[in-house]
DNA sequence: CGAATGACCAAATTGTTATTTTAGTCATTT
DNA sequence: AAATGACTAAAATAACAATTTGGTCATTCG
């Protein structure tokens, strides 16, 4: 039972998170929605943050695990490199509680919600330094610095999306994977998967 | 002596704009440094805005004169490209106004600082995006939509040199240049000017 | 007895009202 | 006719009151 508390309180901690964001949550908040006095909390968790931080790392756990399924599939290097970033990127605005930070940070800008939204940058990064370190050990990707290289593709991909969508209108899927593909990849893979033909 | 009167208040305005930043420069403090009565800044500009505007265009012309000096230097296209996002980029970091109105964007999110700002980055990006596509009427630069490459360029540049440093420790000058080459220029030039030695 | 609890408190946040500052006007002066 | 600065309405800021919230701990309960 003293399991079940804890699990109560950190379904009832990750639900309010991911509603209503880090600094609108209160503690009063969670121990009702976990059906359980405020104090008990505090026997499991020292304070609101530390409770925040185990939410979050499950959402890494979770975000990894879909990117873990992804590089298991046998695919091409350059297409599971592609289909990590699409997925992650689209794991971050579709989870809740990760839209809910990035609004936050947006309106409010608390402080909690930046670091947080840091530390899955990070962690999507390390994940994709490992993969692109894996593949030069294979000999699928030229020999380099996998740590730019990683920075290089996340930032190239979220300037595609993310960035671009600032500015101009949207661009469709085909045309950002063309793109990532002729101004990246091309210049890194050992095989090339689109020939320039001379468009 | 009307236009000297409109230079002393454009000059002031310049000199408060770049010292306390949008918000806090007052009109009474502008017409004070120009020694105008403040009524007398409204007979040249309808509002605070449009004075500021005002000067904002000549900090762009500026940026423009110094990219323009370097697009006439007798380079290789890639040397010049890099060139210009160098100086535009240096430029920025060093022009008191422009670095000013980023403090204040930032510290306190005045609207018209980052307007400012957008409009800063969008006359870079059609500045490039017109070199790039003269660059590919001489036949210099494989065939591509010339607005992502410009927008991808600027992206790729600003990652390697703002971004990578909220992160890691920068990197060095070279590097960057090296990496921009590698993983850009690379797959886009008509020219390799780095073979891929297999490092 | 030890785990759970909720009344309690200091600190922070929010709401409210009073005060000051500021962009812009316009009657008067030069 | 151009320049000015006292003036005003609106906005920003400060000062203060009221409420909320993270965290504690003496008491309760199983």
């Amino acid at each position: 039972m003293s399991l079940d508390r804890r699990k109560q309180i950190i379904d009832a901690a990750a639900k309010s998170f991911a509603l209503f964001g880090y600094k609108a949550t209160t503690m009063d908040q969670i121990a009702k929605i976990a059906q359980v006095g405020k104090g008990t909390i505090y026997t499991f968790f020292a304070n609101k943050e530390e409770l925040f931080n185990e939410i979050l790392q499950q959402v890494i756990l979770e975000m990894k695990h879909i990117a873990d399924r992804e590089s298991a599939e046998q695919r091409p290097f350059h297409e599971k490199v592609f289909r990590i970033l699409d997925q992650a990127l689209e794991f971050r605005s579709r989870h809740e509680l990760a839209m809910k930070l990035s609004q936050e940070l947006r309106d409010v800008g608390t402080p909690m919600a930046k670091e947080a939204l840091n530390r899955l940058e990070s962690e999507l990064l390390t994940y994709i330094e490992a993969q692109l370190q894996s593949a030069m050990d294979r000999g699928e990707l030229a020999q380099g610095d996998p740590r730019i290289m990683s920075f290089i593709m996340y930032q190239l991909y979220r300037s595609l999306t993310t960035e671009w969508n600032k500015i101009y209108d949207p661009l469709d899927k085909d045309t950002i994977k063309e793109t990532f593909y002729k101004y990246f990849m091309k210049g890194i893979l050992r095989v090339t998967p689109y020939e320039s033909k001379d468009e």
